[in-house]
DNA sequence: TAGATTGTTAATCGATTAACAATC
DNA sequence: TAGATTGTTAATCGATTAACAATC
């Protein structure tokens, strides 16, 4: 399938379709419609219709889309098909939550190791090694490492993203709530729960404010 | 300040100026430009006054805005100001994380308690309670709880949602991978860690590519 | 054939950016 | 006054939605 330029809009709804699909009983039919997709997860059919269409070499009119053939569309087309390896910096709660999370496999994403300004001696962490922050440049290095993610507190965030940066870091996940400077060819995703709570709490106000 | 219709594109931007602000040194100069929180943001200029406009009564020519009255103008309309309580369900590894971050307080939210299906006995966890989930919709209903977080495995997520609903809660932060179905009153924001990896993913293949 | 569904082309909508006037 | 900055109005851009033709 030869892909399109694509948007960063079509892309954000690409793991919604991955996963609902993913979750459909094995019983059930192989086809599935852009209609029924729709419906299920609260969005317009001419949108999902236009989506698939990015990614996938098209479903049958009447029928639909045959799901295995979707799933495998999807998940190649976002790189899911080859793992990705990842180091994580901050081995506090969050990083140790995120080093325990099976699910990421299924993302494509396998996080190697994590660092620590402070790990205990020859620390494990969910399965994972935890070395000190001056075995970082030589582990990326080695394992030719892409993609860091950051889970230390804000205060210390730029300095970690530097420093993966110079590591050959190409893209970084932030956990931690403030911005950071990078170079153009570095991506940085920001992990924004400010902003998922300005959601919230908008939404909360709005709704007390109907009460009154 | 008599707030203006604001749309969700500005309102997610809003916590980004806000941090930024919060983070600006004591001794600098009380006033801060437009022009200066974009460089810094890696941002458009126009933008950012635009933004700005819609919470704040204005800056000066010239001068900029003060950057006390900006702060506090964007917690006001995020509500940051008057506390939410919340309530989360599932005590794993993530939950016990969120539980424990202590910076939440900063965007006026307080999480109250956790419910997991097997807690130990008297269970606490950084500093909350963690209670079976037959205790829920009593605390609910006791401390007018109107924010929910979900941190259990997809499968159960919407069974929790559903529960959540039936004790009055509006408002849901959604951590498990998964789509959940609501009533048009109640917003689900998805902390969706596959729609970032999605986009790192994406970021790393067009880099790969490159070297081709 | 009729109807459900796909996929495309055109219209609408909303958000961003550009141009410019106002102000200190 | 000149220049930096704000704020507004108009133009552009991109994404969503609507209308419709094609297909099985």
């Amino acid at each position: 399938m030869q892909h399109k330029e694509i948007s960063k809009a079509v892309l954000k709804r690409l793991p919604g379709y991955l996963s609902y699909l993913r979750a459909i009983p094995e019983g059930s039919s192989p086809y599935i419609s852009a209609t029924s997709l729709a419906n299920a997860l609260g969005m317009g059919e001419v949108q999902v219709r236009k989506d698939l269409a990015m990614v996938s070499d098209g479903g049958r009119p009447k029928i639909g889309y045959l799901r295995e053939s979707l799933i495998e569309d999807i998940s190649q087309f976002l790189g899911y098909d080859n793992t990705t390896g990842a180091i994580l910096v901050g081995a506090g709660k969050l990083g140790q939550a995120l080093l325990g999370y099976s699910g990421f496999s299924t993302y494509g994403l396998d996080i190697l190791a994590a660092f620590d300004a402070k790990p205990a001696e020859n620390k494990v962490e969910e399965g994972r090694p935890v070395y000190t922050m001056d075995k970082m440049e030589s582990f990326c290095r080695t394992n030719k490492v892409l993609m860091g993610i950051i889970t230390v507190p804000a205060e210390y965030a730029q300095e970690v993203c530097d420093r993966m940066i110079r590591c050959g870091i190409k893209a970084i996940w932030n956990f931690a709530p403030t911005h950071l400077d990078v170079p153009a060819n570095i991506l940085v995703q920001n992990e924004n729960m400010a902003t998922s709570l300005a959601v919230l709490s908008m939404h909360l106000q709005a709704h007390i404010k109907d009460k009154k």
